[in-house]
RNA sequence: GGGAGCGUGGCGCAAUGGCUAGCGCACUGGGUUGUGGUCCCAGGGGUUGCGGGUUCGAGCCCCGUCGCUCCUCCCA
């Protein structure tokens, strides 16, 4: 083999296909019942919109981005996320002014230069919904409505959604003091990294799984307990509204996201089936990042899910997805046969049947077989005595069961329907 | 970035340091050019990831390297 795939980015072969389109299909279906509308925008994107919409310091845009120059010099970044590009575009399309409230999804491949490992590559594909302009918790509460429906139309149990609010940027400027002055004394009993998040951002410090770290964040201040009157307020009616809608939810108070822009309400849906990286979708309220893009203070909500996560926990949950069956196998045979073929393969396809037909010029038997191998509804022989008379034999080949019919198209999509 | 495990036909595996590196599945053809699944026969396909070392002799032992997988970290 004389070229590798690029580490970390995979083929999908057709065998895995149908899931793919279950659970894209599945996200569309959802979408369209909420009414959100799907938008596409660049998987390349000017490198400043993601260093300043996701943060500077943080993981994604310190190690993670595919960034390079173009041949004018431009930085630019293969997308590592959606909601930056959406909420550019909101900008771009003056969406501020025009139509300020939106709901948007949108599906695609994301980048990040992360190692791989199961359940995380470097190539990898997203859904994601948007809602811009309203700062309702309603909104809140409609959000994770969609991420809860997403997963029961599917079909998938094995689920917990945890919640938490991280507040105003000014809560998260008080939590990140109360944090540092609560861990600052036992310092020396944490871990390297944790000393170092301590100056950094102290938020970290609580997703730290070092067994030194564990009793010392266990007593930790919960970031609600620094939350302002009006997001204590917020977190309090999205709660009420998710119960009101008995939407299931678990309360976190170390759930802290790892992109700058949240604010507020954040989310994720994690499942019991996945390996380390069981974050199924995650999300959360950014109220500052369209302003913070230069736009007009506008609030923001959405989440985002991974394809590659919700295909593992729908083949790890035994999902099948329906099995797309041929109908015809047509097997030419004879000269006169041969002729006939294409053509009637043509006039039935162009009546929607699926039909497909040997062209090796292979043997009875093994076009047979080869009916036989790819579950294929029905055969038909089409030697030359077929060819003159115009009249064939179509087995159902689940049965073995021969009907007699005319070749006449009509005629042969009754026999395959019934 | 750190750690662990694993690299042998397309896939899954085998081979005490010793014969021409085998087996199953898959693939191709035939038994059977007028009807599939079973069965039988035959065939193609390998620089044992790569490079070096030890040895009379290495798929096997040693070193290096590359790759893959999982964990950590982070996140979808």
């Amino acid at each position: 083999m004389s070229y590798d795939r690029v580490r970390g980015m995979y083929d999908i072969l057709p065998d895995e296909i149908p899931w793919w389109r279950l659970a894209e299909e599945a996200v569309r279906e959802i979408a369209r019942r909420c009414h959100y509308h799907e938008v596409r925008f660049p998987v390349v994107e000017p490198t400043e919109l993601f260093s300043r919409g996701i943060g500077e310091s943080t993981d994604v845009v310190t190690k993670e981005m595919y960034t390079f120059p173009d041949r004018k010099g431009r930085s630019l970044t293969l997308r590592p996320e959606g909601t930056a590009s959406v909420a550019r575009l909101y900008l771009t399309h003056g969406l501020a002014a025009k139509a300020p409230f939106q709901k948007l999804f949108y599906l695609g491949p994301m980048f990040r230069y992360e190692k791989p490992q199961k359940g995380r590559n470097r190539q990898f594909h997203q859904y994601g919904i948007e809602v811009l302009g309203v700062l309702d918790p309603v909104v809140d509460a409609e959000v994770i409505g969609f991420a809860w429906s997403l997963m029961e139309h599917l079909g998938l149990g094995g689920l917990r959604l945890r919640l938490n609010s991280i507040g105003c940027s000014e809560d998260r400027a008080t939590y990140r003091e109360i944090l540092r002055e609560f861990f600052a004394p036992s310092a020396d009993r944490m871990c390297a990294d944790c000393r170092r998040r301590l100056l950094e951002n102290p938020l970290r410090i609580l997703d730290c799984k070092e067994e030194i770290c564990q009793p010392l964040i266990a007593g930790a201040p919960g970031s609600m307990d620094s939350l302002c009157p009006e997001c204590a307020g917020h977190f309090a009616a999205v709660r009420q509204w998710l119960d009101r809608l008995g939407l299931r939810y678990d309360i976190d108070p170390r759930l802290v996201r790892g992109l700058d822009y949240y604010t507020r309400t954040v989310f994720e849906l994690v499942s019991s089936d996945l390996g380390a990286q069981d974050t199924l979708l995650g999300g959360g309220r950014y109220d500052d990042l369209i302003e913070m893009l230069g736009g007009p203070p506008t609030p923001g909500i959405g989440f985002a899910g991974g394809f590659e996560r919700l295909v593992l926990a729908l083949q790890e949950r035994g999902c099948k997805p329906p099995i797309e069956r041929l109908d015809l196998y047509l097997v030419p045979f004879g000269d006169e046969g041969r002729r006939a073929g294409l053509a009637l393969a043509g006039t039935l396809r162009k009546r929607g049947v699926s039909v497909d037909l040997d062209v090796r010029g292979r043997s009875l038997r093994k076009q047979l077989e080869a009916a036989n191998e790819m579950n294929a509804r029905h055969v038909l022989v089409l030697g030359d005595e077929e060819a003159r008379t115009g009249r064939g034999k179509v087995k159902e080949m689940d049965t073995g069961v021969e009907r007699e019919s005319s070749l006449d198209v009509d005629a042969l999509i009754t026999v395959l329907g019934g």
